[in-house]
RNA sequence: GGCCCCAUCGUCUAAGGGCUAGGACGCCACUCUUUCAAGGUGGUAGUGCGGGUUCGAGUCCCGCUGGGGCCA
């Protein structure tokens, strides 16, 4: 049975490279009918805030990343780490080391000035317990570290990468798996978890794969199974460079923010490293589930592309049906509210929404912004639009005329609206376009909009009779 | 600096030695049209370089270059 995990540090929001691995993990063990488990790295007590937790599981809540069994947090597994480190120097794999900072110090400092690699001197290697004595004497307290063998080559099979060999030499010599105030080291606890957990295959980021021949020897000394293995590639900014805040939004609250849908993210993420083989673009999660091999994952690093990110929500905005669309909308503006945002529309404001902008909407915030002028009575005029398109000299009295004859149609459809507006354009011997523009300006504020006579119908008589005698009041202040 | 990873249009990717190197985003035209989108049609653009192996290399091997990651 196959068993992932995700195992995020709360030190900030979940980051899309994050929600990457977690989608990739969560769907290999949909795929082969396994487990997905969560765990929680909180052992880094300095940058480590609980607040980061919750917004990290709401995170994946909101993706549909749903995860079996009861999350793990480290903090809660330190007993653990400190006896599985007891084995290690029972069986004679790590020993306890009382170097100060300061004689580390100098031992790096004395390599720099050879021009050579640092790696451990070893010094606490053979202590004897005469020594060990006296430096518990003195109150030094002790971090353990692991014994690296020499030279010695660590193969492993990264499922996308395939073989990757280390020399032990390289590894730096012998890390540190418990720090002198009792806290597991990264390489240690992440060993001791996945085994605790019964992982059997590790899927994350390709920036882990230098750790993972120092994982290894600590399997193999501890005599358990070493899993597997999938380094994932990088998720980078345009420059090419792993993907960070200055490369605008990077967190999922942001692009939850911006008014992506979760589907739509989820569908973009997963083809950052790996596609369906044919030429697909939209694939839904349960496809995605029946489709995800890791064995297919690439190789290579991603630049994230907000703009394709865009039109992927473009696209399921409108392949929502008006109906669910609105409670998206609803839920959306809750979320909002909640950030301190928000808008105030009805139910009745959100479904004009939806008729009117679903085709053209690439965010949920685009309904807002583009529709101002359909839950505002005082929504703004752009003045470029009024300088553009209310210009001629009688436009406002042709559009006072035009309001009285609205006013007087009583069939308020598109249709006969469109008549109204063109005959009355023909008595007057100007172009249709004149009105059209003009009246759609003074309706919504805007020189871009729907279909003219469509947005006059969806908005309804009385309001449009209204602005078209209220414009040049209020747009030439 | 040491070690490791990576390399197809600007970007995401397809092509299990034999194709005219395909698709998507973007961009540019054209079309539709009352505007902007959406839609439709067409176009733009790519195998980093050098050596091998092979009848044949984007695909396999080596080197270089470039990019990235981890450690220092």
């Amino acid at each position: 049975m196959v068993r992932t995990r995700f195992a995020p540090s709360p030190t900030g929001y979940l980051h899309v490279g994050g929600a990457r691995t977690a989608i990739f993990n969560y769907l290999y063990s949909r795929h082969t009918g396994g487990k997905f488990l969560l765990r929680i790295e909180d052992t880094d007590r300095q940058r480590f805030r609980p607040e980061w937790v919750d917004a990290i599981l709401n995170g994946l809540r909101w993706l549909g990343l749903d995860w079996d069994e009861d999350v793990v947090f480290q903090s809660r597994r330190l007993e653990r780490y400190r006896e599985v480190a007891e084995e290690l120097i029972r069986r004679g794999k790590a020993y306890r080391c009382y170097c100060t900072p300061e004689e580390l110090e100098a031992e790096r400092e004395e390599a720099r000035r050879r021009g050579v690699p640092y790696r451990y001197s070893r010094k606490c290697l053979h202590l004897t317990d005469e020594q060990r004595r006296r430096y518990e004497a003195e109150g030094r307290k002790p971090s353990i570290r692991f014994y690296v063998p020499d030279d010695r080559e660590v193969v492993f099979r990264d499922l996308v990468h395939g073989e990757i060999t280390y020399n032990t030499n390289d590894l730096g010599g012998d890390f540190i798996i418990v720090r002198s105030d009792g806290f597991p080291t990264y390489n240690f606890a992440v060993v001791v978890d996945d085994h605790d957990m019964g992982i059997t295959h590790v899927i994350r980021g390709d920036d882990h794969i230098p750790n993972t021949p120092k994982q290894i020897l600590i399997y193999e000394a501890m005599g358990w199974e070493v899993p597997q293995f999938a380094h994932l590639p990088m998720i980078l900014g345009p420059d090419r460079q792993k993907l960070s805040k200055r490369h605008g939004s990077t967190s999922l609250e942001e692009f939850r923010l911006q008014g992506i849908l979760p589907e739509a993210l989820f569908n973009y993420l997963l083809l950052l490293g790996w596609s369906p083989g044919d030429n697909r673009e939209i694939i839904s999660r349960e496809e995605a589930i029946r489709l995800f091999d890791i064995r297919d994952v690439h190789k290579s690093a991603a630049v994230f592309d907000h703009n394709k990110l865009h039109w992927m929500n473009s696209e399921y905005i409108r392949s929502l049906d008006d109906e669910e669309l609105v409670r998206r909308l609803k839920e959306y503006n809750d979320y909002l509210k909640r950030k301190g945002e928000g808008y105030d529309v009805s139910d009745e404001h959100l479904r004009t929404l939806v008729r009117l902008f679903k085709e053209r909407a690439k965010t949920l915030r685009d309904f807002f912004t583009y529709g101002v002028f359909v839950y505002r009575e005082d929504f703004p005029y752009d003045p470029k639009a009024v300088k553009k398109r209310l210009k001629d000299p009688n436009i406002f009295a042709y559009l006072r005329e035009l309001a009285d004859r609205f006013e007087a149609l009583d069939d308020w459809r598109e249709e006969r609206i469109e008549e109204v507006l063109r005959s009355y354009a023909d008595e007057l011997g100007v172009k249709h376009a004149l009105l059209i523009h003009a009246t759609r300006v003074a309706v919504s504020g805007m020189a871009v909009g729907p279909s003219l006579f469509f947005m006059l119908e969806v908005l309804g008589k009385d309001r449009v009779v209204r602005r078209l005698r209220e414009v040049e009041r209020r747009a030439t202040l």
